[in-house]
Order: C-alpha cells, then structure tokens, then sequence
DNA sequence: ATAGCTCTCTATAGTAGCTATAGAGTCAAG
DNA sequence: CTTGACTCTATAGCTACTATAGAGAGCTAT
C-alpha cells in the first residue's frame, strides 16, 4: 500500500508543499521512490504526519514537535518530557491570552474616543494614538 | 533641533534597525542627511515614529498603520474610515482570544491524559496526539 | 596627528511556517 | 499521440523585524 504525495497531504489536511517542507525540515523521513521519481509513501508515514499537523492544530512550534517525535521514537525512557513540554506549551497560550485581552480593552477604549463622522482633525482616536503617553505596556517579546 | 538616528530610536523605544526599516517601507519619510551622511529628524518624525510604535504596540499590521497614516495625511475628509479599521482591528483580536481560549481547552483536555511518568508507550499525551480522530477545528488561516 | 571609542552607513542573510511561481518530467486515459 | 492531472526541483515571497560584516564619521585623550 503505497500512495503518492497528493494523496498523503489530502489524508492529512494539508497542501502538498507542506509534506516537502516537512521533510526538508527533518520531521518527515525520506521517502521511498518510485522509478519516474515520485515519493512513496506507507502507513507509518500516514501516522506521522497526522501526529505533526495535530501537533500544529494545537499551535505547537515544529520545534517542538521535533522534540515530540524524537521521545516518541525512543520509548525507553518515561514520559516526563512529554509532560513537561505540554505544560510549557499551556502556560504560554494562557500568557497570550492574557497579553490579548489587555490589549483588546486597549482598542476598545480607544474606540469610545471618537464616535462617528468628524473632521479628521478631530478623530479622538487619531489623537489616541498620537498621545505618547499611553503606550501599552509590553514585554520584550510581546507573543500576542 | 536635528537629532540623529540613535536618538530618534532611544525616544521612541524602538532599534535602530527599525527605524531604517520603517523608512524602506514608507512609513517614515526620507529625511535630511548630514554632511557625513547621516539622517537627521525633526519634531514631526519623533511624533510620526511614536504614532507608529503606540500602533504597533497596539498590534496593528504595517499596512493598517500605513492607512490610518494616509488618513492622517490627508485631513480633508471624514474620519469614518478610521471608525472601521479600528472596529475591524478589534475583531481580530476578539477572534483570536475564541480561539486560544478553545485551543488551551484541547491542551487541558490532553494533559489529563497523562498523570506522570508511565513508559513512552502507555502515555496518554502522546497517543492523543497520534488520534487523528481529535484534530482541532480550524479555518482555513488560523490567527491565532 | 593619532589612537581609541561610539555611532552611523549600506548591503545581505536569517527568523517561522509556510505559499507561490517557473519550468520540466511522469503517467494514465481517450 | 495528445491532453490533463500530478509530480519533480529550485527559487522567491510573506511579516516585522534581528543579526552580521565591513567601512566611514566624529569626538576625546594623548
């Protein structure tokens, strides 16, 4: 059961570039090839990248699905690792969830500056955004 | 008052780099040059450099900043346009605070899965990572 | 005047995770 | 035998910067 790279991105929801980007990237392995040069791939391969674009849907880096699939191809040691990078990567989507509302109710008083049609001039938010003195706060990164 | 590059940054809390980035993107004009060749600014590039970063920081794209900057430039008409870039902004944000928030469910929900250290093979994280039956729900470009 | 230091200059490449393009080859069906 | 869908490699582009190299400007101390 071998099937083609089109075939191997539909089953896993992704474009074909991708596949080739993956396994430039060293998260997919060279495939086999068949005589006019095409990949071929096998189940395996089919798992792995559906492991990768779940990884993604959760917002994960390749980075760390690299770090992923590299405890799951060597399952002798125990599964700290695993824990500890999921909860890493929780902490930093609840840090920028936060880092988002603070800057949602930033807009939003901004918005309430200036109500409809007025002369440029007079646009409270144009002058919002002017003033200097109201910078948000961010870190050095801000990962909003 | 003619300060030089270093300055300008210093009082803008942004690089160097950045300033001269802003520049070749045409969000900053080209200013004078002295002898030596080096760019000199005005009060009126201090003022548009700190109406940029109070955007950014506001996490405008360079190209909402480089409209609402045509519409700064351009003070004859109505501000209503301004009205809809920042509304529009606004959803955006809105939009991603949903899906982070739904996101950081799927993380909850995952970590659970696994209580601590158990051999590779039996843990939970990563064979709910591996069920393809679990992807997150996403559109097509995910903001997140 | 000369050495040392900080600041500035231009140009180029790298970051993340793809997407888009060009130009060529493969393969099955009509 | 040609059409069309698929695949191949290689390269450039996207956002908003950051980092680097190598050279020049300008000031102070000797």
């Amino acid at each position: 059961m071998e099937i083609r790279i089109g075939d191997l991105a539909k089953r896993s929801g992704c474009e074909v570039v991708t596949v080739r980007y993956y396994e430039k990237e060293g998260l997919m392995p060279k495939p086999a090839r068949s005589g006019g040069n095409f990949r071929l791939y096998g189940d395996a391969h089919i798992e792995r990248l559906q492991f990768i674009r779940h990884c993604r849907s959760l917002d994960m880096t390749l980075s760390e699905i690299r770090t992923l699939l590299g405890l799951r191809d060597n399952p002798t040691q125990d599964c700290g690792g695993i824990n500890v990078l999921l909860e890493t990567h929780i902490q930093q989507v609840e840090m920028r969830v936060a880092a988002l509302l603070q800057l949602r109710q930033h807009l939003v008083n901004l918005r309430e500056k200036c109500s409809g049609s007025r002369p440029m001039e007079a646009c409270g938010i144009l002058n919002g955004l002017s003033d200097s003195n109201c910078h948000v706060a961010r870190s050095k990164q801000s990962n909003l």
